[in-house]
DNA sequence: CATTTACATTAAAACAATTCTAAACTGTTG
DNA sequence: CAACAGTTTAGAATTGTTTTAATGTAAATG
């Protein structure tokens, strides 16, 4: 199975047809050897310097929450603006660097796990996020 | 020393002078037992509400903003949508009720220390934040 | 193989959260 | 009271995101 149908496959599976353009997303996005951060505006700017083809904003915006949706892409919260994406969807956490605004990946193995004594009546728990914010020794915190 | 008095210092603290709209905002934050979260569009709403005064937006960002630099309030990222803030200002965690939106503290009690084995070069950890999310029982993961 | 139909793409408009701006206001201080 | 430094305000501007409406494309049907 070559490269091009495994992305149509994903795109099949997330609900969409594999248009040209969709195609252009995927292999930007599931191409590289290791997982790799973005957000929308990174993303674009990424396709407009790298391919000849512009795609419009909104197909960006629909490719890549559909994508979410079937949970091929995780969405990292990390400042209220903008969103990051990552392409690694195993449970995992982050590192995120203040002077430079780029997210590091921090696998389970970097972290005792984490033990929770409490818990929500009646809830249950679907994730736990660590965010590790760090930043070069002479900073202000934030 | 009275609240209006220790409102009073926060803000001169804050870089800011004590302002009837101010203090009132301050009242707000400060004065009730336990913590509380909010969005500045909850904030706002409180103000309509409660409040005889209306206060407008700018005030407003103007006012959080400085406590947050300040460290009297801090800032919370649970999605892109919008800014949490806190008035627990201590280092805690918390968990995010998918149902309902809201935020639930947890304290560093409720979770054993979280004990990271990894480090990136020349940067020092400004925070370690826990946030785990729940929902009810019978609901899709998101 | 032309037509229908469903889905896609696009530019532009709409929207929501936040920040900025410029004008009017307040309260001190000389 | 005049001058000034800092404030408040409404509204404009900006940013990230979503929606819309027109047009395009391609698989399915007859």
């Amino acid at each position: 199975m070559n490269n091009i149908s495994i992305y149509t496959e994903k795109l099949r599976e997330s609900g969409l047809r594999p248009t040209r353009q969709r195609l252009k997303i995927c292999e930007l996005l599931f191409s590289p050897e290791k997982t790799f951060h973005f957000t929308i505006n990174d993303l674009t700017k990424i396709i407009e310097d790298k391919l000849s083809e512009k795609i419009s904003l909104a197909t960006i915006y629909n490719t890549i929450h559909a994508f979410k949706k079937k949970g091929y892409l995780k969405e990292i919260s990390i400042n209220s603006d903008k969103s990051y994406f990552d392409t690694n969807v195993t449970e995992h956490h982050h590192f995120f660097d203040e002077d430079t605004n780029e997210l590091i990946d921090c696998s389970n193995d970097d972290i005792d796990s984490v033990n929770i004594k409490k818990n929500i009546t009646g809830k249950k728990i679907k994730s736990i996020e660590v965010l590790i914010k760090v930043a070069s020794d002479n900073q202000n915190q934030n």
